[in-house]
DNA sequence: TTGGTTGCAAACAATTTGCATCTAA
DNA sequence: TTAGATGCAAATTGTTTGCAACCAA
């Protein structure tokens, strides 16, 4: 294995990406970080810190509370989690994978159960409505609350 | 004052309008109830929970923190005011006065302050977004956070 | 070696609630 | 008259923080 093969290979692994994100920042890779972003990374689905708390001490028992609500920070700001504030009773989290198309979030009135949807022009539709306060997005969210049309089937 | 007229100034006055709807409702019409409804539909700009109590104590002195909070859903479900959760801190709150179309919020990162902008057909792509999950909207919110193009003046 | 990191428990801040009292209808 | 509404203070909930012990670099 070339080292070009061997670089390539650490980029590629979402860890690795993350190590040397807490690197770049001066900041220690220790045991806990690690099993946060492990237990972060690998949802499928939306949760919460209390969620990510669990998830995590499956992996490392003494990872604590503070120390999640403590690197929550530190994973949204290395790009590989997002966090999504729907105004529901608390934050939820979501791996950031492959997408880079903007997403909405449909929120089930009846469940409250979140669902991530592509939306791309919004990209462009919130630069439009910036743009009459001489504003350029530094983010933006549609959020939408719906119900199911049929409730029959859930 | 013919009969019809009286009427429609009490459907104009928007504390009758908000009386009417207590009444209907079944719920009763108490002096801090209007305290609050009167500080919380005058305010020209967003306004916290703690925000509106100072307001309210203003015009009647007796209003409690707990009343304000009881009375927020109440006001929220008769559409005299709209709540508005940005992620900030807390809940804002706005009086609903004439607006009808729909309206974005544009945060400002760098003081947190709210701009309400009209926004049209987001009506139509929040509805295009919830048909791919067979919903339909019940409610929506585009939320941009925005930065001044050229912060020389604030 | 040593300054960043951790777990713990206490502190916080926003909101909600139990209860005795009050009051609108 | 009486069920709904209120004020107060205590409780709750999600999150943050101070601090002594710990450990990655």
């Amino acid at each position: 294995m070339s080292l070009q093969e061997a670089t390539e290979m650490t980029l590629d692994n979402p860890r690795e990406t993350f190590q040397q994100f807490l690197t770049s920042k001066g900041l220690r890779v220790t045991n806990q970080r690690i099993a946060i972003f492990d237990a972060a990374y690998d949802a499928e689905d939306h949760y919460t810190a209390e969620d990510l708390l669990d998830r995590s001490r499956k992996i490392d028992s003494s990872v604590s509370r503070a120390t999640v609500y403590r690197s929550l920070p530190i994973l949204v700001e290395s790009g590989m989690i997002r966090e999504v504030d729907v105004g529901l009773d608390n934050k939820y989290y979501l791996a950031n994978r492959e997408t880079r198309t903007f997403q909405a979030q449909v929120i089930d009135a009846d469940n409250d159960k979140i669902y991530e949807v592509d939306a791309p022009f919004m990209e462009w539709y919130g630069k439009t409505v910036c743009e009459r306060l001489g504003m350029e997005p530094v983010a933006m969210r549609l959020q939408v609350t719906a119900r199911k049309i049929n409730p029959s089937k859930d």
